[in-house]
DNA sequence: CTTGGTTAATAATTCACCAGA
DNA sequence: TCTGGTGAATTATTAACCAAG
């Protein structure tokens, strides 16, 4: 027997040995289990919910109680070898990283939170992070936990789908349900698709009416549906991660406010600084991208560079959106044309990688990717999902219909903008937005108004400025974005920033 | 009186009496404090510690046991106003955000980390981490709090550095020291400056020896001993700080694996489904980008796209690189032209702000900088922290020599990379590295090799592919970075729709 | 309703650490 | 002298309230 393993199996058996299984236990398990299919048996973790058709709403399957402090050690990722047909054993016996890349996906696209894995399959939070996103290696004892844990949320997922439509018992699990277990619900998590209708709707309307609001929270809805290959009437089966009209609401609110308070952050006075530092010669040049205040915020700066060509035509528009927005409405208030240009000149020493990315690269994709774009992005109706599944290794669930759905909903999908079937080389996002909108070709979605694109990824890290240390650009403190600064003056000119999103608005949203 | 008090001051007052103190003893707290300077009163958090000369090794200069799981309520940030004439007065009666930029600066300049503000002052993580980096509003008495946190530590490291040299103190401090608190030993960090050094020679060696790490030892220390305004010498002033062979050592080793996982992770076999997209010729590439383990690391990529221009010149390079490295290698390998461009422009579409980002920008920059970078970065010895200081509202310390320093230093400076006068605009730390060191021009600094080159903010979001919901690219599941991922081949065509971003983007940074 | 404030959660990152070869 | 594996910590970011104009 022992010869017949392959060395991956080995490693487990010898894992679960050391794990503290005792070997008698785990011979009388393996018999126990060889039969059968799903076996959950002694281990703790990930098992109970889910498949029960009954317990749709809740996307949580999970069923032990939080092993939060647990982690003690022996028997957490304890199964034995999976069943030889099932996906996980496919999983395990093939590339590692061809089998996280998928898990991440899979969870991507049904927005599952990575805690749940993490309770359901005792693994460390920093491990599993690592080994999804990066390519971390991971012993295949833990991976086999976390390839059953895949298994079955397909499976829960799945069912979950299929009745969602019939039973009403949605509300009633929130308390009843699974009584003993039902872990803690899952926190709320906007999916990609929802964003992008929700960035559009803020730039046309920050401050939407119930009624607005209402609307997005269908469309978003059936965004969300389309992305996980479900018919947007099965909404419900989208469990803590449906939409509703508060969190649109808040989600308003919360753009709102980050936007607001932009401005204020970065436009530092960076200038008197620098001037004295080496006088005039570079001075201007200098002066100008500190802080020249024009309060235009980053996404001038990158804009400028984006569009460079156009550079100054749609000042405001243009620049603005790439990365950021807010600020963007500054960059309108400050008219100096010798400012925007000269901001993209020097910045460009400035922060290491991190600060100019996001806007550069917007720039470059741009600049080619006109052509192509137009062909990748459009048509090809068929989606993600389905074609992951498929290829790859049929390690995705055939189970789903997602493809299909896809397909028949190519238009919408499209839509949505994050769905792009390449890979993901460089899908510039939001290039502009209010006024690209419009003037640009269809480039559509890509950047948000502001919140999101401002993510840690757009620090520009210009911002520090003055101090100096931000410079360092390095991982560090990434802080964030990078905004002209202009500043200290205490945000005279600062506040008075809100324009901008009247003038960026203003495009046009509509096509 | 209470018509002398500005709203800000009543502000204070009324939220001291909020937070649980009695109006008897909020006022006998006044006349007991007013006369003196330094007055910790009865608040808990922040206070003990640093100004004593004895105490220099520890930063932490926290006294007060952990308030971990406290932040019970009332008695927080309970402080009254500060001392008439106190930095922390300056602080509070001035812009709200210049203050938590200064704060932010300095915190960066000494790699104070946050926690140790946190566990201090009581504030909330999040909140304090918002009012900081964005500009999030916080009420005046938790700033009040956080101001006087900063006025102490200030004074805490000006001691710490000044007495350094003569007392030994410093190893004894570990277990002896203040016995009942002296909470929890900071966590090392690395410091920009040395980063600097440490990506400088990573590119050179992989793997030094003891001896040439020893040496990057000196070399890392003596920089963050400049970074802080200290004479190269007062490295024992940076406490948990100091950089050590052994960190040097698992640096690398880190780097090394952090390399060596990239590639896997990335290369998935986005060209199937490309190919099958539009064509074949590609499938051969995939392989090669997958493990060509050249190790040449990011850096790569991302100068590739600096070239831009040069698009297609170098496929690989090109898109690749944008955003990671690992890939870079593979891009590399992959000679199949089709493929890069493919991949670029499909991408584009793709992720919506974050993605593309980064790559994008380190080519802009490397592309300009060349020219500029020179200026910016080189002299101008005078640095951040004087000048702010002096500048501003003369609100930093003009106690420490700092700004003197960097003149006399101003060599290192440059070398070290962060150092650059410049606010932060754009630094490009270390662009190239292992191959692009020779090849390319000048560039340098931008790109790190790898690991910190991968920072969140640089995700590509590329990778998610096939998966298709990656490709959202929102801030959701923002992920690793952006690598053409191809494998899955499950998702061939579908999410093709991104490319828009493309189109609009195009323009060019530069002018 | 909305905006100042504020926060529990979530998760990416950082820096270590340990076991073998 | 590592390198597979791992993980405690740290911290940026999310999605929420909540009080009060």
């Amino acid at each position: 027997m022992v010869s017949q393993l392959t060395p991956l199996q080995k490693e487990l058996i010898l894992a679960l040995l050391k794990s503290g299984l005792e070997k008698n236990d785990l011979i009388e398990a393996v018999g126990t289990l060889a039969p059968e299919k799903e076996d959950k048996k002694h281990n703790h973790h990930y098992n109970e919910s889910a498949t029960t058709p009954t317990s749709l709403a809740d996307e949580d399957g999970k069923g032990y109680t939080p092993p939060l402090t647990i982690k003690q050690d022996s028997d957490y990722y304890p199964n034995l070898s999976a069943k030889p047909g099932s996906l996980t054993e496919k999983l395990l016996r093939g590339d590692s990283w061809k089998a996280a890349r998928q898990i991440r996906d899979y969870m991507h696209q049904h927005n599952i939170p990575q805690r749940e894995v993490v309770d359901a399959t005792g693994l460390n939070q920093s491990h599993l992070s690592q080994h999804l996103n990066k390519g971390t290696p991971m012993k295949a004892d833990k991976r086999l936990a976390l390839y059953q844990w895949f298994e079955d949320k397909k499976k829960e997922i799945t069912s979950k789908f299929q009745c969602v439509s019939n039973h009403e018992e949605q509300d009633a699990e929130y308390y009843a349900c699974s009584p003993s277990k039902k872990s803690k619900r899952n926190r709320f998590k906007w999916g990609p698709a929802s964003l992008e209708i929700l960035q559009q709707a803020y730039c046309r309307n920050r401050n939407p009416t119930k009624d607005e609001r209402e609307e997005l929270v269908a469309e978003c809805n059936k965004a969300e549906c389309i992305q996980r290959g479900v018919e947007p009437t099965q909404s419900a089966g989208l469990g803590d991660n449906l939409v509703t009209e508060v969190r649109v609401y808040n989600w308003f609110a919360n753009r709102r406010k980050e936007e607001a308070f932009k401005y204020k952050m970065h436009s530092q006075n960076i200038e008197p600084s620098y001037q004295e530092v080496h006088a005039k010669a570079q001075d201007p040049a200098d002066a100008s991208y500190m802080e020249p205040h024009h309060t235009g915020s980053m996404t001038e700066m990158l804009e400028s560079s984006d569009i460079e060509s156009s550079d100054f035509n749609m000042p405001a528009n243009t620049h603005i959106n790439t990365g950021y927005q807010r600020q963007d409405a500054l960059g309108h208030a400050t008219p100096g044309g010798a400012s925007s240009l000269v901001s993209s000149g020097k910045p460009q020493s400035q922060g290491s990688s991190k600060l100019q990315n996001m806007g550069a690269v917007d720039t470059i994709i741009s600049s080619h990717s006109p052509h192509q774009s137009h062909g990748l992005t459009r048509s090809t109706p068929v989606q993600g999902q389905g074609q992951n599944q498929g290829q790859e290794q049929g390690q995705d669930l055939p189970e789903y219909n997602q493809g299909q759905m896809y397909q028949g909903l190519g238009v919408f999908s499209t839509a949505l903008g994050g769905m792009s079937p390449l890979p993901s080389l460089f899908s510039n996002p939001s290039t502009s937005f209010l006024q690209d909108l419009d003037s640009r070709t269809p480039v559509t979605f890509n950047q948000f108004p502001s919140v999101y694109q401002q993510n840690p990824q757009y620090h520009m890290m210009q911002q520090s400025g003055q101090t100096s240390w931000n410079k360092y650009q390095d991982s560090q403190f990434t802080t964030f974005d990078g905004y002209p600064t202009e500043s200290e003056g205490q945000n005279h000119p600062p506040i008075s920033n809100y324009n901008r999103q009247l003038a960026s608005t203003r495009t046009d949203v509509s096509h």
